[in-house]
DNA sequence: CGTTTGTCTGACCATCCGGTCAGACAATCA
DNA sequence: TGATTGTCTGACCGGATGGTCAGACAAACG
């Protein structure tokens, strides 16, 4: 057979493929991309590092693959945002999910930070795109929220910096927070009430 | 001579070893630490691979030496804190001056984030140091501000955590803010005033 | 059972990269 | 001016790393 293998098919293709990419999320998000070496991911995966080139067919392209395959778990909260909703709840409710992901999901945050801090070279298009389409869906909710008089006037795009900025900062800096706050700490249970208290008073009317 | 080259002595050591630690800024900043080159460092600063060795023991040396020169250009602003000043305004221009540099010294601070981001490495001495004495005596003095009722109670390591999360986050994901935020936006300018009412209704008694 | 299809590996390659070194070249100064 | 000290470089080295390939091996299936 010729190179490009199929996508998950068979029994071994999903476990292998699978193995691959959960290593390469650990390795990827402690080391960043060059800091990688598909050597480690492959021992992570439990494979042989041709075997890994067996299922991709490039360090880049599994690298891709990661980002691509987690998009849709990162931007889960924002899209459960419901305009139907309190908006003051919905707000807070975006703003806990985010902090459990930071919380249950370092990884992942770290991943796309230092993707993003390299400038997106490999995410250019899905920033602009996808990602900017949902943020103005939203943003535009939260207008018509503030335009109603049911939460403070707010700027909306930075509303959404803000509770990225907040959130994804005790996945992305745990070793300087922890470092900071030092012994008998727990970053993120003393997070989730300071952050509730801060956007409560900043959305209140 | 022997290998060490002695720290600026010459004019000729000043002027070569500031174009290395600047090309190197440029380079670490942009590609963090594993993905930089010696070559990418020299051509930077216009110097030969085997001439930045000649001042430096190696690219370990160079990249320390950035991290600890910046330290206290990095940490000026909190330092500025004054217990003595009015609560409110001096948080407040400490928020303005962290948005500043983000402004003013994107490299620098993606330097840190990602030195931070691989788990501080070469740092964690410094943060569990000198930063962790620096923050406990600035929350310190937000503690008695608060106490005496001069601003809202507020956890101050936390507060402070934000305040470098929401500042430092316009130049680490600068890319991601301008590709949500489109065309004909200047981020810094926007988020200076949403920052100040944040913080004003946050800290507001 | 044999054939086909899919899975896996040891050995190997080319390139990159941090670092070394002998010696050329330049500045300084007695 | 000559000697000393300081600056610089081309050529080279060894190890790491992404990637290839011929063929061994296993599963699936008729």
């Amino acid at each position: 057979m010729t190179k490009p293998a199929p996508r998950p098919k068979t029994r071994i293709q999903r476990r292998n493929t699978g193995a691959i990419l959960e290593a390469a999320l650990e390795v990827f998000s402690a080391q960043g991309f060059r800091g990688a070496t598909l050597d480690q991911i492959a021992e992570v995966a439990g494979l042989s590092k041709p075997n890994l080139l067996y299922y991709f067919a490039s360090k880049e392209a599994i690298h891709l693959e990661v980002l691509t395959g987690l998009m849709d778990t990162w931007l889960a909260p924002l899209r459960a945002l419901d305009a139907a909703g309190d908006p003051m709840e919905e707000i807070l409710g975006y703003v806990r999910r985010k902090l459990e992901m930071s919380r249950d999901l370092p990884r992942e945050s770290r991943l796309f930070a230092n993707e993003i801090l390299q400038g997106a070279p490999r995410m250019q298009p899905a920033l602009a795109g996808d990602l900017k389409a949902l943020v103005d869906e939203k943003a535009a909710v939260i207008r018509g929220w503030a335009e109603a008089g049911r939460i403070a006037p707010v700027d909306p795009h930075h509303l959404v910096f803000s509770i990225w900025a907040l959130t994804q900062h005790y996945a992305d800096f745990d070793v300087q927070v922890r470092a900071v706050l030092g012994e008998g700490h727990d970053p993120f249970a003393e997070a989730e009430p300071y952050l509730e208290t801060l956007f409560r008073k900043l959305l209140a009317v």
